[in-house]
DNA sequence: AGCACGCCGACT
DNA sequence: GTCGGCGTGCTC
C-alpha cells in the first residue's frame, strides 16, 4: 500500500507499542522536523504526539489513514539527538514510543502549550497605522499610546506600557476599537555568559588536578572519590571550564539529593542562570525551567533521573552524581536508568559524561576496569580530615535490649561526654515492626499485604508500610482473645525511646519519613544539628545520603543482619554501599570518625573484608562472584512482572507466557514465580526473569514474548509491565 | 489504556 | 419494555 503524498509516522501518548501514520496536515511547511507535535485524531479523540519521522508507505491501507489535524510547533521541541535517545529507549526498555515521549516533555507542552516562550505584545494594526489620528482628538491618552505603537514596529509589552504611563483601560479601548492588537511573539533569547567565578579559595589537591586534567571532550567518567574528597569541587571545575565556551551542563542527582545546599554551590560558583528540575515544582515552574534549558538561557541544569531528557542549546557536559543511586532508576512505568540514559546521551551529543560516587555501582566499575569508562580516583581527604574506623560489636552471646548492647551504649556515653555528636541509624520506621499474642502466636497483618502491620507510637496507631493502610491498636488478640499482646522488633521510634531513657538530658532527634512530613522540620532538625550541640540524631536511609554532619563523631549501624537474610543478589552491593554511606557522614571537621556496625555474624567474610580492605576490593570480589555466577553485569537481565485482584490469574499469565518455545537456547526463563511479597495493596503478583549474556538475543525473545502477550486474553485481566535491567529482584 | 459496540439479567 | 453489566475489538 502506498499513497502518493509523504506520510507522517508520529507517536500518540497511548500504552500501544507503536507509532502511527497520518496524513499531513493541509499546507504543511516542507520542512518540518521531526520533534514538532501534531493535534491529530485518534480513535474517538484528538490527541497531541509528536512526529518522529516521515516515510512513503505505510502497511495501513490507505483509506483508514486520517489526516492530521494541524502542526503545533514552527521549530521542533525536542532536538534530534533527545528524539533519537527516546526513540533508542522505547526500543531498549519495550515501552510504548508515545508514553516514553510524553513522560520526556513536561506536563504543559503535552497540553499544548508553546515550546518557547512567549511574551504578549501589544502592536498597531494595519488599520491603526493608517487610521487618522485626529478622529481620537477626544481621547488624548489613546492617541498617545496609538503614536507610540505606531512608531515602534514591533509594539510594547504590557511592562513598557506602564512605564510609559499608558493604563491597561486605555490599551483595551483601542483593541476594541481594532486599532491596536495583541501578538504572541518568542521571547527574545538571552543566552547566559560567564563573567564571575566565586572559587571560594579552594585550591586543588595533586589528586584533584590530575583527576581534573584527565577529563576530555567527550567519553564517560567515573570519577569514585571517597566521602570528603572533593567530587563536588572537580564538577565545578569541568563546568567551569565548559560554562566559559558557552555550553550548557546538566547535572543528575538522587531525589534526596536535590538539597538546597548542593543547588547554592552550583548558583553561588557561577554568575550564570541555574534551573532546577525536581518532582516538587508546580507544571508552571517546570515548563518555564525546561524552556531556560532548551533554549540556551540557563547555563546549569540541575535535576532528578527524568531531567536527563531536557534540552539543550548547546550542549556542553552531563554529571550524574551517586550514580549508584537506585532513585536514578524509574520504578514504575517507563523503567528507565537515568545514569544509562545519561551516558548514552553523551554519545549522541559528543560530550563528556561524568559519574560519580564514594561506591560505585558494580556496573560501572566494571565499565570503568574493562576500559569503557575512564577511571579517576579521589583516595585522599584534605589534610586536616581523618579518615574514618570502622568496628564491628558482635552481639552473639551478647544481652541487648532494645537493638542496644552494653559496649555500644558505652560507647555512645564517651563520643557524648566528649562533646560529640552520635548518629544512630536504623532502616526501619515506626516504633515496632510486630504485633504478637504470646498466647497463640497470632500476629497483627494487612489485610491487603503480605505484610506485618507496624506500630506506630503517635496515636497508637497499626500501619502497613506498603500500601498505607491503617488501623488503631487492638486490645485483644483477634484470634484467642488474649489481652497481653507484645511489641516485638525495633524502629527508629523505639530506638529514640530508648536513647531518651538511656541518656536522660541529651537532645534525641529523629529524622524519617514520619518525623519531616511537616514542611519545614527537617531544614529546623538539620539547623539544630548544625549548631554542633551534643546531641543523638536517629534515623533512616533519609540520613545516610547527603546531608553532612560535621560535628559528628561516632556513627551506629543497629542492624546490618538483614542484609544477610536478603535473597536478592545485589543485597551484598548494598549492604557496602549502605555502610560506607553512613560511614561518610561522620568524621569531619578534624575530629575523626567512629562506624559501629552491630552484627549477629560479626565473621561475615564479606561484611570483614569491606571493612579490612576497603570498597574497591570488596567490589571487586563481589564482581568475581557474579561472574562466577553468571549474573549482571556479566549477564542481562528483563524482568515480567503481572499482577491481578485474583489469587492465581497473575501466575496463570506468565506460566501462560513462559509456555511457548524460546527463540535461542542462549535465553535462560526463570519461573514464574509469586513474588516475595505476594499480595500487595490486593494484588497477588508474580514474576518471570528472563537471561542472557547476549543483549540482543534477550531483547529478541522479549520481542517474541510481548507479541504474545498483546494477543493473549488473559493478558487483559492482569496487569503487567516489563523491567529490563531491574534494580529489584521482587 | 480508553472507548465503542454488542449481547444477556433485574427494574421503572 | 429498558438500563446497564463487562467481554472483545480497535485505535493510523
Amino acid at each position: 500500500m502506498h499513497s502518493s503524498e509523504r506520510l507522517l509516522e508520529i507517536a500518540v501518548p497511548t500504552p500501544l507499542r507503536r507509532s502511527f501514520h497520518y496524513l499531513p496536515p493541509d499546507e504543511l511547511p516542507a520542512d518540518t522536523k521531526p520533534g514538532c507535535r501534531f493535534q491529530v485524531p485518534f480513535g474517538s479523540k484528538s490527541l497531541i504526539g509528536i512526529l518522529i519521522g516521515y516515510t512513503e508507505e505505510s502497511n495501513t491501507p490507505l483509506e483508514k489513514l486520517r489526516r492530521a489535524e494541524k502542526l503545533l510547533d514552527p521549530k521542533p521541541i525536542l532536538p534530534e539527538a533527545i528524539l533519537k535517545l527516546c526513540l533508542w529507549s522505547a526500543d531498549y526498555y519495550h515501552h510504548p514510543v508515545g508514553d516514553v515521549l510524553a513522560s520526556a516533555i513536561p506536563v504543559l507542552l503535552r497540553k499544548g502549550k508553546p515550546g518557547q516562550q512567549v511574551s504578549h505584545r501589544l502592536v498597531a494594526t494595519k488599520k491603526g497605522k493608517e487610521t487618522d489620528q485626529s478622529s481620537l482628538q477626544r481621547a488624548p491618552q489613546q492617541k498617545a499610546a496609538l503614536t507610540l505603537l505606531v512608531r515602534q514596529m514591533n509594539g510594547y509589552d504590557r511592562k513598557q506600557l506602564k512605564a510609559a504611563g499608558i493604563s491597561s483601560a486605555t490599551i483595551q479601548a483601542l483593541i476594541r476599537k481594532g486599532l491596536v492588537r495583541r501578538q504572541e511573539m518568542t521571547a527574545p533569547v538571552t543566552a547566559f555568559s560567564l563573567n564571575k567565578v566565586n572559587s571560594e579559595n579552594i585550591i586543588l589537591s595533586s589528586e584533584q588536578e590530575v583527576a581534573l586534567n584527565s577529563i576530555g571532550d567527550h567519553g564517560t567518567w567515573l570519577i569514585q572519590g571517597i566521602t570528603g574528597s572533593g567530587k563536588t569541587e572537580i564538577y565545578l571545575r569541568a563546568i567551569e571550564k565548559i560554562l566559559r565556551k558557552n555550553f550548557q551542563a546538566l547535572v543528575l542527582v538522587p531525589e534526596i539529593g536535590l538539597t538546597p545546599q548542593t543547588v547554592q554551590r552550583f548558583s553561588n560558583r557561577f554568575d550564570v542562570p541555574v534551573v532546577l528540575l525536581h518532582s516538587g515544582l508546580t507544571n508552571q515552574e517546570r515548563l518555564t525551567a525546561w524552556q531556560m534549558a532548551s533554549s540556551g538561557q540557563a547555563g546549569i541544569v540541575i535535576g532528578t533521573r527524568s531531567a536527563v531528557f531536557t534540552p539543550l542549546a548547546r550542549p556542553g557536559m552531563i554529571v550524574v552524581d551517586e550514580e549508584h543511586d537506585a532513585s536514578l532508576k524509574q520504578h514504575d512505568g517507563f523503567r528507565y536508568s537515568a545514569r544509562d540514559l545519561a551516558v548514552l546521551r553523551g554519545q549522541f551529543e559528543h560530550i563528556p559524561v561524568l559519574l560519580g560516587s564514594a561506591t560505585p555501582s558494580l556496573e560501572s566499575l566494571n565499565n570503568a576496569w574493562t576500559g569503557k569508562y575512564t577511571s579517576v580516583q579521589l583516595r585522599h581527604r584534605p589534610v586536616d580530615i581523618a579518615k574514618e574506623s570502622y568496628q564491628i560489636i558482635n552481639l552473639r552471646n551478647r544481652e541487648t535490649r532494645d537493638g542496644f548492647s552494653k559496649p555500644l551504649i558505652r560507647l555512645i556515653e564517651q563520643h557524648l561526654q566528649s562533646g560529640s555528636q552520635v548518629l544512630v541509624f536504623l532502616n526501619r520506621r515506626g516504633f515496632a515492626p510486630v504485633l504478637h499474642c504470646p498466647e497463640c502466636h497470632w500476629t497483627a497483618n494487612c489485610h491487603r499485604c503480605d505484610a506485618r502491620m507496624t506500630f506506630h507510637l503517635p496515636g497508637q496507631r497499626l500501619l502497613c508500610h506498603h500500601c498505607g493502610n491503617e488501623n488503631p491498636m487492638p486490645q485483644y488478640c483477634e484470634q484467642c482473645h488474649a489481652g497481653n499482646l507484645l511489641l516485638l522488633g525495633i524502629g527508629t521510634q523505639k530506638i529514640e525511646d530508648r536513647l531518651k531513657i538511656l541518656f536522660p538530658g541529651v537532645r534525641v532527634l529523629r529524622i524519617d519519613r514520619d518525623s519531616t512530613r511537616r514542611k519545614g522540620s527537617l531544614a529546623s532538625m538539620l539547623a539544630e544539628l548544625a549548631s554542633g550541640e551534643p546531641l543523638i540524631l536517629v534515623g533512616t536511609q533519609m540520613i545516610a545520603k547527603g546531608h553532612h554532619f560535621s560535628e559528628v563523631t561516632l556513627s551506629v549501624i543497629v542492624d546490618i543482619d538483614s542484609s544477610f537474610y536478603s535473597t536478592d543478589f545485589k543485597a551484598m552491593e548494598r549492604m557496602g554501599q549502605l555502610i560506607l554511606q553512613v560511614g561518610g557522614r561522620s568524621g569531619r571537621s578534624g575530629k575523626a570518625g567512629n562506624v559501629v556496625i552491630q552484627s549477629h555474624f560479626p565473621d561475615q567474610p564479606v561484611l570483614k573484608q569491606l571493612i579490612k580492605e576497603g570498597y574497591t576490593q570488596f567490589a571487586r570480589n563481589l564482581l568475581q562472584e557474579r561472574r562466577d555466577n553468571n549474573l549482571p553485569p556479566f549477564c542481562h537481565q528483563a524482568l515480567v512482572r503481572a499482577e491481578s485482584k485474583s489469587r492465581t490469574r497473575a501466575l496463570e499469565f506468565l506460566e501462560e507466557l513462559s509456555a511457548t518455545e524460546r527463540s535461542s537456547p542462549r535465553v535462560d526463563l526463570l519461573g514464574p514465580v509469586p513474588s516475595t511479597m505476594e499480595k500487595r495493596e490486593g494484588f497477588y503478583r508474580a514474576q518471570l526473569l528472563f537471561s542472557s549474556t547476549s543483549r540482543r538475543i534477550l531483547h529478541a525473545e522479549l520481542d517474541l514474548r510481548i507479541k504474545f502477550a498483546e494477543n493473549s486474553k488473559l493478558a487483559r485481566k492482569v496487569r503487567w509491565s516489563i523491567d529490563v535491567d531491574p534494580v529489584d529482584l521482587y
